[in-house]
DNA sequence: CGCTTCCCTGACAACGCTGTCACAAGGACG
DNA sequence: CGTCCTTGTGACAGCGTTGTCAGGGAAGCG
């Protein structure tokens, strides 16, 4: 900037005026200003700007994993949103490790990253030291931390589950199981429970199975095939997640058993499967823009008591949940 | 800082070491500093450290679209690569828009992040005014530039095309079409051209259907119909990148043909599909994996000339490769 | 003509840190 | 006792911007 300054014959502070368009610098200075930054090819460095204005106009997003594509579609609606707010987004991964997670909101506090959009990992509790002294602030996404309040979107958990229970009962299907992911993460838990509570609230047997994972194929196909062949079998399961959904889609191709089966969490190409897999749909883009809508309400000065969003599920009824025409000459209990 | 040092009564010099694990610190002003620190929560401002020592410890990754699975395992492979060397990472989507891309990248340099990790959009030339001037070292993904000769790493995209006709063939196919992306792609237009080498050297039928898309899934399914029931009908066809699978097999499944298939991409559930989708894999991981190479190469000094790597492909044979028994009656020509 | 007002421009400090250099104190050594 | 070296510490400048304030000239006004 001082090379264009003394070129143009200006001050710095009118290079400065002329870069950020500001308002009052004559018309022909401007000119000169600008054919001298374009001759000797200046740009501005936004790291000194950054550190005089005191905003990083950077936000982060903290995930899982981000190859996962639930999470890459949060991560590319938070991208886009934070775009269009002329921020740039950067992410990182905490690969599901507290440990490795507080490591890497320190990194990006340091940054002074401007705000921050974390799926928790673990049952962390909301008063980090580091994060809350800093005072940046934090919409946490997918699941919530313990302690205090905090902004948070989460999905309607207990109403995806329902919704897929009702959605198999109306099929005919009594004896239902319900196949978690590790009981570590709270969305596993919070599903197990909606479970076992709809299966109170609608008179459901109460001794229908459930698995908590971590699952692999070699794990699950082995179970899935002792529990259809139980004196009372069940006729179909709920799966907890993506991961799990794939998982014991492939089980149960493996061993061959037909049963039903509503997945967590849709997927691309679950219709051309046979047959075309059911699914309790959480809109990760809806999630990752209200994230960051919320976000950016706090970074502009919102004050007002943290809130905690809980957005729609859809079920998106393909063909899974029905009664496999093997199973429906054994109809289940009343 | 300051307030760390007066609160300590030493220098900001002495704490700035301690908080670098300078060595030269007495052990008991260490300890002294180290308390204070921790009482008052001092955090360190990175970006001040930045603007001081001129490197940001930062690269970004500029790609199309974040949230298609191709991208965000690449995004995935680069994110932990870039950790692994106390990097962060900034992520951003140009849209497939050269417009978009110069924006964006302008803005990342103005950053001056220490290197880039891009897949261009469009045919820009390599000599991008702003960036080559900047003289930040880019490594090119997915697709080369124009002009002179960049960093680069690509797929053996003829050598996939080679491996899906081969297989095709030596399943009993002789008339095979080719659905590719836009021809804008690049490589939509050298997997095209592949095709059509490899028909050559093969002395295939000349007369074989060659498509490029955007495909949806209404244009695909009377091509597709269409193309089977003319009086030398294709027998399969070979589809450009993981969008034209998915909507080929969309299609296809509309439509109610039988016809032989080998992808490009793999996907989750593509063995899983009836048939088992057959395709050429790329390895998302791998190629991400080694651009950081090559990009922390550079950062490190290395002069060398430009290297364009070549990573090779994976035939994954499953089902859909095979001769459909409906077309084998008519068994096509010799 | 003197005064105010407006427009344009520049000097300067400061953002928070670190590299350089200098200096003081203490011990080793001749 | 003087010299040299080592160790621990601090003063200071400067990274590249921008916010603040001040100043100079032209125009407007009485």
């Amino acid at each position: 900037m001082a090379d264009v300054a003394a070129e143009a014959h200006v001050s710095v502070k009118t290079v400065s005026r002329v870069v950020n368009r500001e308002p009052g610098v004559r018309r022909d200075t401007e000119q000169r200003v600008r054919g001298v930054i374009d001759r000797i090819g200046f740009m501005r460095h936004d790291g000194a700007r950054i550190l005089r204005q005191g905003r990083t106009q950077t936000i982060a997003l903290v995930v899982e994993d981000l190859a996962n594509p639930f999470y890459s579609q949060i991560g590319a609606a938070v991208e886009r949103e934070a775009r269009i707010r002329q921020h740039q987004l950067i992410t990182a991964s905490a690969e599901g490790s507290p440990t490795r997670e507080r490591v890497v909101l320190e990194g990006l506090i340091n940054r002074r990253v401007d705000g921050l959009v974390v799926v928790p990992a673990g049952e962390r509790p909301a008063t980090d030291p580091t994060v809350s002294a800093s005072g940046t602030p934090i919409v946490y996404v997918d699941r919530p931390v313990r302690g205090e309040p905090c902004d948070t979107v989460i999905s309607d958990n207990p109403g995806g589950v329902r919704s897929a229970v009702e959605h198999l009962v109306a099929n005919g299907h009594r004896r239902i199981a319900f196949l978690g992911d590790d009981a570590e993460f709270w969305t596993a838990r919070q599903r197990r429970e909606a479970f076992v509570a709809i299966h109170d609230a609608l008179g459901l047997p109460g001794d229908t199975r459930i698995a908590m994972g971590p699952h692999t194929v070699e794990s699950l196909a082995p179970r899935l095939d002792a529990w259809s062949r139980e004196r009372t079998p069940i006729t179909a399961v709920i799966t907890g997640n993506n991961r799990v959904t794939l998982n014991a889609l492939h089980a149960m191709r493996q061993v061959g058993i037909e049963m039903g089966l509503v997945g967590y969490d849709d997927f691309e190409l679950a219709d051309l499967i046979e047959p075309a897999v059911t699914v309790v749909h959480q809109d990760p883009t809806s999630i990752g823009q209200k994230a960051v809508l919320q976000l950016f309400a706090r970074l502009l000065g919102d004050e007002s008591p943290a809130q905690t969003v809980v957005m729609p599920t859809r079920l998106i009824v393909r063909e899974s949940g029905r009664l496999p025409a093997s199973l429906r000459a054994r109809k289940a209990l009343p």
